[in-house]
RNA sequence: GGAGAGGUCGCAUAGUGGUCGAGUGCGCUUGCUUGGAAAGCAAGUAUAUCCGCAAGGGUAUCGCGGGUUCGAAUCCCGCCCUCUCCGCCA
């Protein structure tokens, strides 16, 4: 959510944001709207002065008519109001953020390479992709998953469990030498939260999973619960930003979102995520931007993965995100121009401003004494299910095993997977 | 899951229909006092929003939302949360 304020007095910049973002949006409503909203509160403030001014004491039969009116002004007031007062809301929230100036301009796909890490891999044989390797290697069965769950779950065995565990344990052991504190979250949240933070929790094109008669949903990210953790707080950050690590399930519909792009692993309904959120100054947000990313990229370049940085454009943002990144990883299972082999995003990193913290509430108390919203930022540390995805796609060998990356090998106690 | 108690200004409390945005104590700020401090004394001590160049003024907020009433911290209903006891359980 942007400030009303902001909106009334930078219109043109608004309108110029959604333009790029290719948001559709009234914002001559929005501003009529608001004019009128302004007004009926006004009057509504001028009457109840009145009455209350009559109120102090007992008043007389007569006053009591008078009154009677008022109240019946007021009420009338109201309910022009509350009519009135929804559609305002709803736009005001359909406003995206503004958009960092120097994100590249247009869709999906016009962001910038910012970056690449490794050269793409060439095999002496005929790479498979991870859903094969995996199946053969007996480490993971999507058929048991939708018989047990519903498609797109599954169950991973053995090897396939030490070696996510193995990577959460990689990414904890490697950002918490920058100071994040670990967090376990709920992986539910109420409703209102998930809206703060952005995401639509009912409706036709909701990604999240409700939980039937509650106001609570599956969450997709701990994004969710981290930013809902300070909701309604003023935030002492004299000694620096606020910095967790938090990991928690994860949870999408994924709704129609089926198909080669997404086989396998690499689209999946419930996965763990190790999540980096940030709250800051909004002086401080470029630069942990870049912390994030330079993090990301630590661990994509401990594990020796083939990757590309991604500037995303504009219009691929996203309401809440003034710029983001992405780190894409180079799968075996993506194809680009007919041949083999392709860019899968394995990480992101978003700077928010202060969009989040604005409909969260989430203020932080500046040294005169007053306050101001915080920045709020998130970066993927570990995604289980695509870094995996990556690393058994990487580091295939001809006869079907896969060798372990060396920073996990001490984690999981062996070198190859699937090699006796 | 069952039964009860409760959520008021940083903290602790008072307040059961009007004079309550809200008393008192503690804390905090400033001034007086002091060699300095403590104590004492005095004044101050929320946030949001609207109008206004400003001074200033209006309105809202006593967990959240609704209702009753001319008028609600106070009465009624729903929800959230906390605590105690019982049951169940990894």
């Amino acid at each position: 959510m942007l400030d009303i304020h902001f909106i009334r007095e930078h219109a043109d910049l608004i309108r110029e944001s959604c333009r790029k973002r290719r948001v559709v949006l009234d914002v001559d409503r929005l501003l009529s709207l608001d004019t009128t909203r302004r007004q009926i509160i006004h009057q509504i403030e001028t009457v109840r002065a009145d009455r209350k001014r009559s109120s102090k004491s007992k008043p007389s039969d007569e006053q009591i008519m008078r009154l009677r009116g008022l109240g019946e002004q007021i009420k009338r007031l109201e309910l022009e109001l509350s009519t009135l007062e929804p559609g305002y809301k709803e736009l005001l929230l359909q406003v995206p953020n503004l958009t960092d100036p120097k994100a590249p301009e247009g869709g999906e796909g016009d962001f910038k390479i910012v970056a690449q890490h490794g050269s793409v891999p060439s095999f002496d044989f005929q790479p498979q992709d991870h859903e094969t390797i995996m199946t053969g290697l007996g480490i993971l069965d999507l058929e048991r998953g939708s018989k047990v769950a519903a498609s797109k779950f599954y169950f991973l065995k053995n090897d396939g469990v030490l070696l996510n565990l193995a990577l959460i344990r990689y990414g904890i052991d490697l950002v918490s030498q920058y100071g994040y504190e670990l967090v376990q979250t709920p992986d539910v949240a109420r409703n209102e939260i998930l809206a703060g933070i952005g995401f639509t929790p009912r409706g036709p094109e909701t990604q999240v999973y409700s939980i039937e008669n509650t106001e609570l949903s599956l969450i997709g990210t701990a994004e969710i619960t981290m930013g809902g953790y300070h909701a309604g707080e003023i935030l002492d950050l004299s000694r620096g930003p606020k910095k967790y690590l938090a990991i928690s399930q994860c949870f999408r519909t994924e709704g129609g979102a089926y198909g080669k792009v997404s086989k396998g692993l690499f689209r999946v309904h419930e996965f763990t995520k190790l999540e980096m959120f940030i709250f800051c100054r909004p002086e401080e947000s470029e630069q942990m931007h870049a912390e994030l990313l330079r993090i990301e990229r630590e661990i994509c370049d401990g594990l020796h993965l083939v990757y590309r940085v991604i500037d995303i454009a504009a219009a691929d943002l996203g309401a809440p995100a003034y710029r983001k990144y992405d780190l894409e990883a180079w799968m075996t299972m993506k194809e680009e121009g007919g041949r083999r082999g392709g860019w899968g995003e394995i990480t992101s990193a978003s700077n928010c401003t202060d969009y989040q913290a604005r409909r969260l509430n989430i203020q932080y108390r500046k040294p005169d004494g007053s306050t101001e919203f915080v920045h709020t930022l998130n970066g993927t540390a570990i995604a289980l299910s695509r870094f995996p995805v990556a690393i058994i796609e990487q580091y295939q060998q001809g006869d079907g095993s896969v060798e372990v990356p060396e920073v996990l090998q001490k984690y999981m106690g062996k070198r190859v997977i699937g090699s006796s």
